[in-house]
DNA sequence: AGGAAGTTGCAACTCGATTGCAAACTATCA
DNA sequence: TGATAGTTTGCAATCGAGTTGCAACTTCCT
């Protein structure tokens, strides 16, 4: 996404646009695989990690961007796909974590399959995160056993 | 389960059975919902920390226990329902994450929806946490606006 | 019994993330 | 424009969960 798309974005979502949260949005709109506190922190130097951490929880206040746990040790951030105000949670794709490589993948395709709670409970999101081994990965293994 | 089944589980797994880790084995056991490392170690005053977690991670290995990531910042860790050497994923319960109390629960009767990977993937375990709010909490809630 | 291997507790440390605080910036209004 | 209140940012310190190095202890085997 450009700047002022990121801007625009932000200003819809109810959050002020300042320099470092649009840069933030922009980097997440960029990315193609979610990315953690410490990836964002190496890849937008002139932010210092508080102000990305403050950035993040923001964002995620005003639901522009999602975060979820994907067993490295370090939450993942990635940019709410949808525009609707309510992101709705069968409509996010499900994550793939490799224990091999310890690298995060989004699986486009596949869409979270939605439980039935039972009566009582209130739904916010949802965490499917798949953890295995990766294509790429496997493939190495088989090659040098 | 008895000193004793904790024992014949942790052989049967391939561990051998010390006196940590029948101990830790029995606690998660005898729990209805799944723990912490810092719950463990104020359920177990006699063991140290270091030997729980230690412990903790051999029964991992052994896939004498699993361990999932609730978005609470601490790792929860619960034991092996199936008696079975490979505990299919399928047959998992999901868990769900109040963010009112922030208390995990078991959803026994709810399986893990098992989602069809791309050609290449290999699976060994799904985290399906639903986060939200409980019953209890929900309740309060409404009495009390 | 004696020695090797495995286990445990303590303290120190690692790592990801957050917080207190002061400086810098922004918005608003006289 | 300049004063001022409120917000945002960077730095350093801190927090909290978890792990590791090491020495003491236990268990196992002959």
């Amino acid at each position: 996404m450009s700047t002022k798309q990121c801007e625009d974005m932000l200003v819809g979502k109810g959050v002020r646009p300042t320099a470092a949260r649009i840069l933030v949005l922009q980097k997440l709109s960029e990315r193609t695989s979610p990315a953690s506190l410490f990836e964002l922190e190496a890849e937008l130097e002139t932010l210092d990690k508080s102000t990305i951490s403050r950035s993040l929880a923001l964002l995620l206040e005003h639901h522009a961007i999602h975060s979820f746990e994907d067993g490295s040790g370090s939450i993942k951030y990635e940019i709410c796909q949808s525009r609707s105000e309510t992101c709705p949670v069968g409509d996010r794709h499900i994550h793939f974590f490799c224990e091999v490589c310890r690298k995060t993948s989004c699986l486009n395709n596949i869409k979270i399959p939605v439980a039935q709670l039972p009566e009582g409970y209130i739904m916010d999101t949802i965490n499917y995160t798949v953890k295995g081994v990766c294509p790429l990965c496997n493939k190495r293994r088989s090659l040098k056993p």
